[in-house]
DNA sequence: GTGGTCTAGACCACT
DNA sequence: GTGGTCTAGACCACG
């Protein structure tokens, strides 16, 4: 298994757009590495019970934005011209979403150390999700 | 003026819900009292370029959701049934924008340090521009 | 009739890819320009006889380059960042077809001349074509 | 070595094509000449690091076309029925790339005048690229 | 086996 | 009216 995605098909953020944005950021953070294999189309749509085509769609995106090579026939690989990227740069991806963020918390009226200290509980419930990732047979 | 809205045409987030999520947000912090009224749709459509059945369709949500009046002749007005939430039940709101906040950061390999003291400067830009709101007449 | 698209249904290069890549030229040379309105998705399929779904995937990914802009409820337009080219910018997006054509010439042992010869001559067939397109009722 | 290939596998045309189309030309051009040998399936596929069978699939073409003949323990080589054709019959095969290319040109605002200067200078630079092979060991 | 393309049709969302 | 998304299924092309 190359890459575990996750995929929320009644999320309001469309499917392909997901698996771009999950690749996209593993990507930057080095979790993926240049060269290697993505899953194929037919097995992640299976592996989700979602449309090849969407699938395919994400893919075909990553690919005119020069994140992914088609190697025909094999299947799709990571590009091997990224290099692992900075901080800074892993964090100016993550930059709207805190933006959006930090604008409702303080239209919510809440201080931003009451913020902060909501934001600190969701990493750490996160990161123990991440650890313990839910499995069919845990 | 009783509110200023942000909207952003060209967000992912639609017009009409931009509008419905902060007049939310902003009855739940009290920044918006009962009683208060809302800038018309008229006045609201011309000033951020918007067409009025964007802002008519937001002002008729909230008011199928109880959060606003329609005072003949007085335009919308806050409903006075709301009281203000409680801390807790506001960052109940906020929970799924940092939630997918949260899970960006990991994936992009950020420690939750990291990502926590980046989300502080957020919130600071955020309280600053708060303060000295962008004027067309200033 | 802001634009013609000329679609060959049955031509090696995809449909969608024939849109893509004629509005990316006509761009560059100012015969689109910013702010143009584009035909809707729904009449460029009715007029080429294609489905709809077609000339959609080719605006967005037009979008995603950067080259049109979706206004919501009323369309795509040319986005408004684009100065018109320079000669040279043009001339790069033409050299990949003039390389592969070149090849061709000496691996079928013409002489440069010969081949600069019948270039010559198709850019007179393909500039009387423009000026007087087909017609339906010519 | 009886014949160079260009091969490119991850131009837009599949590489099986770009054999096929390749000796197409060269034996039109004579420069394969009819009883002329050509690498075996396994070293050119190892040169260029493809598939055999791809190369494999190209050569059964060809042979499918006339253009090769199987000579039993001594691989493919050129069929002996074939005269090198006429400029013209050379030319019309050239056509087509000189088509797409004038279209392009023209889509581009580029004056017939600017594209046959730059197909010239195309054609100086194929031919000095045919005349000094890049060479894996100079 | 791999991905690409297109179709037909449905449903949704936004303005 | 506009475009977006997804599905189901077909067919093709490549290796």
């Amino acid at each position: 298994m190359s890459i575990r995605f996750d995929i929320l098909p009644s999320d309001a953020v469309p499917i392909y757009r997901q698996i771009v944005e999950q690749v996209r950021r593993r990507i930057a953070s080095g979790s993926l590495a240049a060269g290697e294999e993505l899953p194929s189309v037919r097995a992640l749509a299976l592996e989700h019970a979602i449309n090849p085509m969407t699938v395919s769609k994400a893919y075909s995106l990553l690919e005119a934005e020069g994140l992914l090579e088609r190697r025909r026939g094999m299947g799709m690989v990571v590009a091997a011209v990224r290099p692992t990227r900075s901080v800074a740069q892993r964090q100016a991806l993550l930059e709207p979403a805190l933006q959006a963020a930090a604008q409702q918390a303080l239209e919510l009226g809440l201080t931003p150390a009451q913020a902060q200290q909501q934001f600190a509980h969701c990493l750490e419930r996160a990161l123990a999700g991440a650890e313990n990732p839910p499995e069919n047979a845990p």
